[in-house]
DNA sequence: TATTGTTATACTCTATAACTATA
DNA sequence: TATAGTTATAGAGTATAACAATA
């Protein structure tokens, strides 16, 4: 039977790892703003998707997987509950007519605008605690290690 | 019908969103570390457990659940996993009949050490972009949004 | 009355494989 | 042959409510 053991020696406290506060930080910041996008009837993934098809409406479905790293078959399931809100629209690429181009539709624009406008009032609390420039420097950060 | 809106005004591409950065950054972290993790039967939550276990062992179950961000009854499940496998044992506080003491069995420190060897390797691959004091300037920000 | 741990439930998120239509 | 999108499925993660034992 196994007895229980005494502290061991305590090289890094989970408090002091970066990949803890990672985590946690992420935690907050998703159940916060997915309990702020709520009553608009979106979550963090479809938002992101909004806003690609708003600012980026030449991306085809597999980009914005890549660029949202998730996999392409959750795109499509996403993508499905935009479109059938009217939010976004599938058109076609004449280039190549195997893939979907995602663009925003007006009543999308309109929707994300809003959620735009209660997810910055709650990042701002999220971030109460840094300047402008800590906001940069954390970004900055963060690129280097969110693109591997 | 909707049609399909042009280029609006784009003040925040999602690239230089510091939210959308952790939020990717935290999702590659977490499947590479699960996928590191699984061959020893771990993944990142009871990972993160067996170390609080092991260097907090007077930490009862809510106290796990705030410190992780958790919600107690994630941590019931996360320990039972635990405890069946021999990793921790649930002892009684003497001081209030109510609680569990979480403590490492000799086996679960054994496969902790497993475990940090692992992940400390994939880690290093996750954060070879930064240099120790830009890591130590990431977890100092880190720290002040992740317990608001 | 309030708190700790537990059970139950529903929904969201992630990972994988297989298929189709196009290239 | 390879790629974009789709369908299907299983497992992991999150959120809530209700309950028993104890404080």
């Amino acid at each position: 039977m196994s007895e229980a053991m005494e502290l061991p020696a305590q090289d890094t406290p989970l408090r002091d790892n970066v990949d803890f506060l990672l985590a946690r930080a992420s935690a907050l910041l998703s159940s916060t703003l997915n309990a702020t996008l709520a009553p608009l009837g979106l979550r963090m993934r479809p938002f992101a998707i909004l806003a690609l098809a708003a600012f980026e409406p030449k991306m085809n479905q597999r980009e914005i997987a890549e660029y949202l790293r998730l996999d392409p078959s959750q795109v499509v399931t996403l993508v499905d509950g935009l479109e059938s809100q009217g939010w976004v629209q599938r058109l076609p690429d004449p280039r190549d007519r195997r893939t979907n181009l995602v663009a925003a539709t007006a009543e999308g624009l309109d929707r994300l605008e809003q959620a735009r406008a209660v997810t910055r009032e709650a990042e701002d609390r999220l971030h109460s605690d840094l300047t402008a420039e800590d906001l940069q420097t954390l970004a900055s950060l963060l690129r280097r290690i969110a693109f591997i």
